[in-house]
RNA sequence: GGGUCGUUAACUCAGUCGGUAGAGUAUCUGCCUUUUAAGCAGAGAGUCGCGCGUUCGAGUCGCGCACGACCCA
């Protein structure tokens, strides 16, 4: 327990004497019947002065926000989940009595007032109470009530006060909400059938990240929080769902930054007999309109950036994107040698088992990713970086794959999906055997997912979407854990 | 993992050259029935993140550690 300090003690004296009035501390049963946010409409036609017998009566409950006590009459700001209205509190309208107990109140306190409404002479809607009634007693003071709290570190583990007083927050969670509300809406406007798969898993697969290890002791086995749930939505096409998606969390075991949360969340969706142009144009129409919906608009503000989220989006090869915006010679990236040398020229160390596509990717990360500030999918990425996509019938080299980025970041992945068995198998062997020196990445081959194939899965398309991002941008936030309630922090030290 | 910066009252922050720990808000007491960052008068409130060192003396200087922020890998 904390060392109870000074203004603690008080709190707590007060809680004491209001015990000793007969005041219920954490009472239950007072019950509001207005939302603060419902009751601001009936002061439009309020004028200033007194109420008269016709005037709406309300009865709110919120938390104590202001509180400016003068002798024999108060003013209160109180807050609940819809809005935020004052009170004026005289001892001569709601009695002696309740007025001595109001005295024992404190700003942070959960109260219970109703009244009419009226309007002061500043003009400010205000409810003047005849009955007052202590709901929550609070035991610790709030923040400051003008700089507010703005310690991140606090903000993050105490989430809750942050909440309290910081409206922005609660604004921003809420939109959270409503994105994800919205994806569900729009995918299942179009046929997609949201569906939950295994977040332990006895093989991780569908990414190359190294994965959160658990045990389970009945079956005496290991398990792993997946990376992602590419692997189990694909074997749903094979079992004859044409449309899925799921919108839930992955766990990577990695590290932490401002655009990284081990825990995160990320919307996949999977449709039979599409290709990942018919991903493309889904995805235009779903990111614009869902900006449209919350924001308002497709033109947004990203930290100082416009960003026109209006379609088309632009669309480029990775080899465009580096010779149009990287300013590469296109006859360096025609050869494989110079690619790799240029890569290296640029201060990228590459492993051994690296090649010209995966020199590509790292050039495209240095020189082009971070000036895509407009949408922009970047297509055909090199097979050797693409384990999972189908391979172009044109140029085997390549896969019929996109990214998607906004404000230099990327915000979706999706591709043709390979449904070739025999190729699953000898890319998912290569893979293993590159990472094979990587113990922290386990590399297993998913058998039982190879036989799933071998069934046959009808030809597909398949994205994934990072939720969090796609918050951050629609939201303004520079970093994740502003659009992640709880984000991961150190433990606090004792 | 590396670099830079930060950590002082419940909150937001000052703290000079190393010499008794400061302000505003919040809290407490008194006055105050239309205030709104209410006001006036007074009061209390600190393990200066933790540890070691240098020094007669450390919030301040040095080293180490913890946590956080930003940048880099």
């Amino acid at each position: 327990m904390d060392e109870l300090n000074q203004i603690l003690t008080q709190r707590r004296q007060k809680a004491d004497e209001l015990l000793a009035m007969n005041v219920p501390l954490y009472g239950n049963d007072f019950r509001p019947t207005d939302h603060i946010a419902d009751v601001l409409p009936h002061g439009e036609e309020i004028r200033v002065g007194e109420p008269n017998e016709d005037t709406f009566t309300c009865q709110v409950a919120g938390r104590i926000m202001a509180l400016r006590k003068f002798g024999k009459a108060s003013f209160v700001h109180i807050q609940d989940d819809s809005g935020r209205i004052q009170v004026y509190l005289a001892r001569d309208v709601v009695g002696e009595a309740a007025y001595a107990q109001f005295k024992k109140w404190d700003l942070g306190d959960i109260a219970g007032f109703r009244g009419k409404l009226f309007k002061t002479k500043t003009g400010e809607l205000t409810i003047l109470a005849d009955s007052i009634t202590l709901v929550t007693k609070s035991l610790r003071p709030l923040p400051e009530k003008f700089h507010g709290l703005t310690d991140v570190e606090i903000r993050y583990r105490q989430r809750y006060v942050d909440l309290i007083v910081n409206p922005q927050v609660r604004e921003t969670f809420k939109k959270r909400v409503e994105i994800i509300r919205l994806l569900r809406e729009f995918l299942s406007n179009h046929g997609f059938l949201e569906v939950e798969t295994p977040m332990m898993q006895p093989v991780p697969g569908g990414a190359t990240a190294r994965p959160f290890k658990t045990y389970h002791n009945s079956l005496a086995m290991d398990l792993y929080l997946r990376v992602a749930p590419e692997l189990y939505l694909k074997r749903l096409l094979v079992g004859g769902f044409e449309r899925v998606f799921e919108v839930n969390r992955n766990f990577r075991n990695e590290g932490l930054s401002t655009r990284h949360n081990p825990e995160f969340t990320m919307l996949e969706f999977y449709q039979a007999y599409a290709t990942y142009r018919d991903m493309m144009d889904l995805t235009e129409e779903m990111i614009s309109w869902l900006a449209d919906e919350v924001c308002g608009s497709m033109e947004i503000t990203f930290q100082g950036q416009t960003v026109d989220l209006a379609p088309p989006w632009q669309r480029y090869t990775l080899e465009e994107s580096l010779v149009e915006i990287g300013n590469i010679d296109p006859a360096v990236l025609a050869d494989p040698v110079k690619v790799m040398e240029l890569t290296r020229a640029k201060g990228i160390q590459l492993a051994a088992t690296a090649g010209p596509g995966k020199a590509m990717t790292e050039l495209f990360e240095l020189l082009v990713e971070e000036k895509l500030i407009n949408p922009t999918f970047i297509t055909a990425y090199p097979t050797e970086v693409s384990p999972l996509a189908r391979r172009n019938e044109k140029n085997p080299a390549v896969t019929d794959r996109f990214e998607l980025f906004i404000t230099g970041r990327e915000i979706a992945n999706a591709f043709s999906e390979l449904n070739d068995p025999v190729d699953q198998r000898n890319r998912f062997e290569k893979q293993i055997a590159d990472r094979g020196d990587d113990e922290e990445i386990h590399p297993v081959l998913d058998e039982d997912f190879v036989r799933a194939l071998e069934y046959g899965m009808p030809p597909a398309a398949g994205e994934g979407i990072g939720i969090d991002r796609l918050v951050m941008l629609l939201t303004d936030s520079p970093s994740i854990r502003d659009v992640i309630l709880f984000p991961h922090l150190k433990p606090e030290k004792k």
